[in-house]
DNA sequence: GTCTATAGCAGGATAGAC
DNA sequence: GTCTATCCTGCTATAGAC
C-alpha cells in the first residue's frame, strides 16, 4: 500500500516520496537521486520542476505538509464545534485528538511531527512559513477559545504558557516515540494512544486550573 | 570566547568542534573538512583519531554528551538532596531548573538539547547508548523519587505518563525556542527562563494532583 | 515533459613524507 | 602525531536529444 501511485503525475510522486525521504532521513542525508528513484522518475525531474534540491524541500511543506497541518486543525474545530466548547476539558481533549489519533494515517502523523521537530530544532525558510501560515494562527485560536472559560485574573502570559505546554506534550509524545516506547514499554496502538490522549486531558486541565501560588 | 582553546590537544579541539556543528546543523550537513578547519587541524586528523566521521559522531556523545548530562543529573540530585524532598513541588522544580537554568551555560544547554532532539527524532545507534546510560537511569530516579509521595492509588503507567509529560515541557521549552518567541513575544532571558521554571512546577504538581476522573 | 549523458565539483578516506 | 597530496566515489545541476 504505497502512497505513490504510478497514475500520479511524475512532479505529484517526486513530492510524494521526497516528503517521505525528507522526513525520515533530513534534507542532506536525502539525495536527489534517491528520490527520483524513489518517485520512479528521471534524475532531471527534480530540476525540471522544481529548479533545485532546496526548493523542492520548500515546496515540499508548501504543498504538502501545510495543507495536512490545515486538516488537522480543521479536525479540531469540527470537534469542538460539535460540542458545546464550554468546558476547557473538550477543548483540550478535541486539541490532543486532533494530533494523536485525528484524520491522519499513523505514518503520515509520523512524518508530519518529524518534519515540524526537524524545522523547530533547525530552522530553515519553511520554518517562517509555518509559523506563520500554520503555527500563530492556530495557537491564537485555541487562545481565543479557551479565554473565556477562564477566570477574570487570567494573566494573558499563563494562558500563552498553558497552551504551549499542551502542544509540547502532544508534539512530543508523537516524535519521541523510541523513548517512550522505552521508557513505558508500550507499543503505540490505538489502545495506549487513548490513553495518552485521556492522559494529557487531564493533566491539562489540572494544570490550568493550577491555583496560582504555589507552597513555598 | 571560544570553547576550543589551542592548548586543548587536537583530539579534544576535534571533539569539541564537531559537538557544536553536529548540533548546530546535524550529521550530514557537516563536513569533516569543516570540523577540522573549525578545530585548527589537519584534514587527516579526524580519520586518525576517530576511524571515520561517524565513530567521531558517537564519540561526541561518548565523551561529551553523556558527561554533560551527568553534569545535569548531578545537579538536579544536588537540589534534591538540599531540600528534604518530602514535596513534588520541590523534585520537579529541582527537575525543571536543572534543565532550563542550571549547570550548562546557555549555548551548551541549547546544543545538547538539538543533538538529544535530532537523535530521538531520527534514531542513529547513538541514541540507544543515550538511553541505557541516561535517560532510563535518570527516569527512574525521578520515577523512585515521586512514587513514595503519591497517593497509594496511583498506578505505575500514571505515574509514568506524568513524569513524561514533565520532561517533555523541560526539552520542548529548550529546543523550540524560536515558535515560542514567535507565540510569546519573549526573549529567553534568566527572567523569562525563571518564569518557564515557575510555569512547570505549578503545571505539573497540578497535573500530578488531578483527581483521577475528568468531568464527561 | 521526459529522457540520457556528462560536466563540474565536493565529499570521505588514505598513502606516505616528516 | 601531524602534515600534504591525492584518490575516487557520489553529488547537484545542466545540456541537448527525443
Amino acid at each position: 500500500m504505497k502512497q505513490t501511485e504510478k497514475n500520479d503525475s511524475p512532479k505529484d510522486r517526486i513530492l510524494n516520496e521526497a516528503e517521505i525521504l525528507f522526513a525520515e532521513k533530513g534534507f542532506h542525508a536525502v539525495t536527489v537521486r534517491e528520490i527520483t528513484r524513489s518517485a520512479k522518475c528521471n534524475l532531471a525531474a527534480v530540476n525540471y520542476h522544481f529548479g533545485n534540491k532546496e526548493n523542492l524541500y520548500l515546496e515540499v511543506f508548501k504543498q504538502r505538509w501545510i495543507p495536512r497541518a490545515k486538516r488537522v486543525r480543521a479536525a479540531f474545530q469540527k470537534t469542538v464545534s460539535a460540542g458545546n466548547g464550554q468546558e476547557i476539558a473538550e477543548i483540550v481533549h478535541a486539541l490532543a485528538h486532533a494530533f494523536l489519533k485525528g484524520p491522519l494515517t499513523d505514518d503520515e502523523r509520523l512524518r508530519h511531527a518529524q518534519l515540524m521537530i526537524r524545522e523547530m530544532a533547525m530552522p530553515t525558510l519553511a520554518l517562517d512559513l509555518l509559523i506563520e501560515e500554520v503555527i500563530q494562527p492556530f495557537f491564537r485560536e485555541v487562545a481565543g477559545r479557551l479565554r473565556p472559560l477562564m477566570e477574570e485574573a487570567f494573566e494573558k502570559e499563563r494562558l500563552m504558557l498553558n497552551i504551549i505546554s499542551v502542544f509540547s506534550m502532544v508534539i512530543y509524545f508523537n516524535f519521541a516515540r523510541v523513548p517512550v516506547r522505552r521508557v513505558t514499554g508500550e507499543e503505540y496502538d490505538e489502545n495506549f494512544k487513548e490513553k495518552l490522549v485521556d492522559h494529557i486531558v487531564k493533566f491539562s486541565v489540572a494544570g490550568f486550573g493550577m491555583n496560582g501560588e504555589e507552597k513555598v
